[in-house]
RNA sequence: CGGGUUGUGGCUCAGUUUGGUAGAGCGCUGCGUUCGGGACGCAGAGGCCGCAGGUUCAAAUCCUGUCAACCCGACCA
């Protein structure tokens, strides 16, 4: 049993949600603001997000996406336009009715997402083969007036990127709906070193107006379920809609198929609820906004604080996000406080390593110490920090695999459900009644089918009848 | 949106039962001593008790309403 350092945390074990409800005030990630389920990013938190919107949006980039903005408002008529998708969002848009002192005679929603006034721009600006694929996003804030919300989590306000493209076929359409699902994945896996399960969505779970959502779910240190990202695949259905339409080589008039993708701040929820610790928040290098800082000890004797600074400058200019704690706290002080804060590496300078030319590394993940050369400082750092991203992510890989079981009657559901938590794997004859069924009497939900299937058995172990898919379920965020 | 719990300096809470001039610890500010796992001494600053009504000579305390937080459900990224 490790000993918890941090008083000022709940203990996950004691109680897991105001353990994260800890985390994120005393990492100084999140305040309250005065409106419910309306939160406010501390810098802190904030830089998170800008390392993951960095991150990502060169891998947008990559895959020949621009930026854009749209407007916050949607006319109610606009929104209207599909039906599947207005009844979807309807329930929790928050509408604008009032513009100065006049009401207005249309109302406006702000937008829960955007798929209608891309619809709508993209019906304006197409009109030749040529000029597909379209592929755009957006870097925003959403509004869903959520009856509950937890920070990170569920928010009534949200961070996210929408991204909204259109093709000339079906097949180019699908076949990006599924590259994007991959780029959420990987960098799911390789960046934030959360291991995803990626797969397609039922009828049920999927998203309003969609012919099919593909999602990437992650496992959770309580062994509940997180939906880190979304893609979807469309279909022609929007643009018929919206009469988004070109002119074809064969001079036909056609409409293009559309795909959407979006990944939200949520994953900073999941970030801390996968790799964190009684100690408070752990973050993966890659995207901690201080990846390394640097301690003095007995800052007060002669050349420590020099030693410090030039540390701080090698570091610095080889690229690694370093930071110098010279205040006046102690020292015992500042190790507990920047592991609150999930920093990945402690280096340790005190007089007696500034004789022998060396100073103390300690990872965030074993928190053990390792004395090494000065002159060796980036090399080590940098060999550290790699080994931090492998052990969360190996961690959290082994949680999610010690916790997916297989069932192959309705009992083993229902039993491995209320005793154990985790993922469930088991084969589904498809039916909407079936699943509704698991909701009802295990309390989970499904989570995907995966890509990956096995041929557990020949039938669904709800209804008996022949098995079409294997899907996981689960109890989720 | 239903059920439960809770709002008192920045934080954690006492005081509310039985109405009578707002308390503690931590944190914060200044000075000094410290400094390898949340240091210590001295001196200070800071709240009219979530908000709005009501009862009363008098309300943090009683009544009504409202807003917010936390937990459990339902709903949802």
């Amino acid at each position: 049993m490790e000993k918890k350092m941090v008083e000022q945390i709940t203990s996950m074990e004691v109680d897991f949600a105001q353990w994260f409800t800890d985390v994120c005030k005393k990492a100084e990630l999140i305040d309250y603001s005065s409106i419910r389920g309306v939160f406010i990013y501390r810098p802190y938190g904030y830089a998170i997000w800008e390392n993951i919107q960095r991150i990502l949006d060169a891998e947008f980039k990559k895959q020949g996406v621009e930026n854009v903005y749209m407007p916050l408002l949607i006319p109610e008529s606009l929104l209207q336009k599909e039906k599947d998708h207005v009844e979807g969002f309807a329930p929790e848009c928050a509408w604008v009715t009032t513009g100065g002192s006049e009401k207005l005679e249309e109302r406006y929603a702000i937008r829960p997402t955007s798929e209608t006034l891309f619809c709508e721009h993209f019906a304006n600006v197409l009109h030749s083969y040529r000029e597909l694929p379209m592929k755009y996003n957006q870097w925003c804030s959403v509004i869903r007036w959520e009856k509950s919300s937890r920070p990170f989590l569920r928010h009534r306000e949200f961070l996210w990127q929408e991204g909204h493209t259109i093709h000339a076929t079906a097949e180019e359409a699908k076949a990006f709906t599924e590259t994007m699902l991959n780029v959420y994945a990987d960098f799911c896996e390789n960046v934030l070193a959360m291991p995803v399960t990626r797969g397609r969505k039922t009828e049920k779970e999927k998203f309003n107006g969609a012919e099919a959502t593909y999602t990437i779910e992650c496992m959770m240190h309580d062994r509940k379920a997180l939906q880190a990202g979304t893609s979807h695949y469309f279909g022609d259905g929007f643009a018929r809609q919206f009469d988004v339409e070109f002119t074809d080589k064969n001079n036909k008039k056609t409409n293009p198929h559309e795909t959407s993708w979006g990944v939200s701040t949520r994953l900073i929820g999941g970030i801390i609820m996968t790799h964190g610790d009684d100690n408070g928040l752990v973050l993966p290098p890659k995207i901690a906004p201080i990846q390394a800082v640097i301690i003095p000890i007995a800052a007060h004797k002669g050349g420590v604080l020099e030693a410090a600074d030039e540390l701080l400058g090698t570091l610095s200019a080889a690229g690694i996000r370093t930071k110098c704690d010279t205040s006046d706290n102690s020292a015992g002080w500042k190790f507990a406080e920047y592991e609150m804060k999930g920093v990945p590496v402690r280096i340790e300078l005190g007089p007696r390593d500034l004789e022998a030319g060396q100073c103390v590394l300690v990872s965030r993940v074993t928190r053990e110490k390792k004395i090494v050369k000065l002159e060796n400082i980036v090399e080590e750092v940098t060999a550290i920090m790699d080994e931090i991203h492998n052990a969360l992510f190996e961690r959290a890989l082994k949680n999610r695999e010690e916790h997916t079981y297989t069932a192959t009657t309705f009992e083993e559901m229902k039993e491995i459900a209320s005793t154990k938590g985790g993922f469930v794997k088991t084969m589904w004859c498809g039916d909407l009644e079936c699943e509704l069924k698991v909701k009802e009497e295990a309390g989970m939900s499904s989570r995907c089918m995966p890509f990956v299937q096995e041929e557990i058995s020949d039938v669904c172990p709800i209804c008996g009848k022949p098995a079409k898919h294997m899907i996981y379920w689960g109890v989720a965020y």
